[in-house]
DNA sequence: GAATCTAGTAAACTGCCGTTCACATCTTCG
DNA sequence: CGAAGATGTGAACGGCAGTTTACTAGATTC
């Protein structure tokens, strides 16, 4: 999972402070509002400054988006560690509980990294892409041990699948708006039937 | 499913032709480059007319949006009248199956759907919410007969989950790319498992 | 056949918004 | 202390893109 290395200049602490808060401002704001209605000077005014103040810290707005994704990007990589050097139907079981957790916890977040990814540079979505391949290629690797009778397209089309399935939590925010918890069982409960029960090698659980 | 009556005058019939071909070709390139990337200039010229011809025909760019998807909810509204008084368990089956032929035969129309959505005007918002609404609730009402245990909340998230699940092959268009019969068959076996594999009054299949 | 309406064009307008500039302030050391 | 670099501000710039305007050509109607 590529993440960039702060190219920006090091600056001082404060500056350092400064940077964060503009990243997790607009985190909030291009969530809530979407990259194109979010201007530089709200992204300013929320990190405590005025606009022009944030080309201190980022040479453009679109940099401003790239940090953003790389922060989301790192807290994900998490999930991933976690789930390595585990037997296959453990570490799928692993990858779920992650997921689901983070999308539920971390609603926000991967709300937008789905919903803004058209808007990164178009150099930079060629490093997303193979970030998004490289976490899909977790799931896809242990499946293939769970499921060696399906073909590698089914693996990838049916992983696809459950990832979209779980992130429907995040996308969706609209009445009657279920409590964190249900979600999170029904969501595990869902991904488990897909992924894991049944599969050569299963226990009931 | 509300959808909107021509907001423009009847104008002639060429001009019919032309509108229908600028929310054709606008549907191709918003689903393409997105909406804000889509310039007036580039939906006249794919249409054979130059940018402000088109206000000919659309008050604004915003509209032109709205009758794409006012069109795509049209062709949605067929598949939940093919389910429509049907007993609870095959009433499912074939919206799945409708929903998935839609996903594969109609991908960027459904790409666009959930792409575009914020783009659309507030006040036009709450109707494409209540039209959601109403296709979720053709889902979860058989549903709650075949599921009486599950609580209301559950039936939700379930139904939202199995919709972006299915949505998956709409919204992911990387390598590698499944041929769409494969995809198909795999996203209709996942859908069944989830909601009617098992439920009270299975019939095995 | 003149009047009228529709469909289309080229050019100009306009407002937004990301960005740059010139300047002030504060910290940091030598 | 005083020079230098970092941080921040208000004002102005500039370009893109949606929209408006003035005008033309074709079709329709009475």
């Amino acid at each position: 999972m590529e993440t960039a290395e702060y190219t920006q200049r090091p600056s001082t602490e404060k500056g350092r402070q400064r940077r964060d808060r503009i990243i997790r401002e607009a985190t909030r704001l291009f969530d809530e509002r979407g990259y194109h209605a979010t201007g530089i000077d709200d992204i300013g005014a929320a990190a405590g400054i005025t606009g022009p103040g944030v080309y201190r810290h980022f040479s453009g707005k679109d940099e401003i988006l790239i940090a953003v994704f790389d922060r989301i990007w790192m807290m994900l990589r998490v999930g991933l560690d976690a789930a390595a050097d585990q037997a296959p139907r453990d570490a799928l079981v692993t990858l779920i509980d992650q997921h689901v957790s983070f999308v539920v916890d971390r609603r926000a977040e991967m709300a937008l990294l789905v919903r803004q990814l058209a808007n990164l540079p178009a150099d930079y979505q060629r490093r997303a892409a193979g970030n998004r391949d490289r976490y899909e290629a977790a799931w896809v690797d242990p499946l293939a041990h769970l499921r060696p009778e399906w073909t590698d397209a089914e693996r990838h089309v049916t992983v696809r699948a459950v990832l979209w399935m779980m992130n429907s939590y995040a996308l969706e925010a609209r009445a009657p708006d279920p409590d964190p918890e249900t979600a999170r069982q029904v969501l595990v409960a869902l991904a488990r039937t897909a992924l894991v029960v049944g599969a050569s090698g299963t226990r009931e659980d």
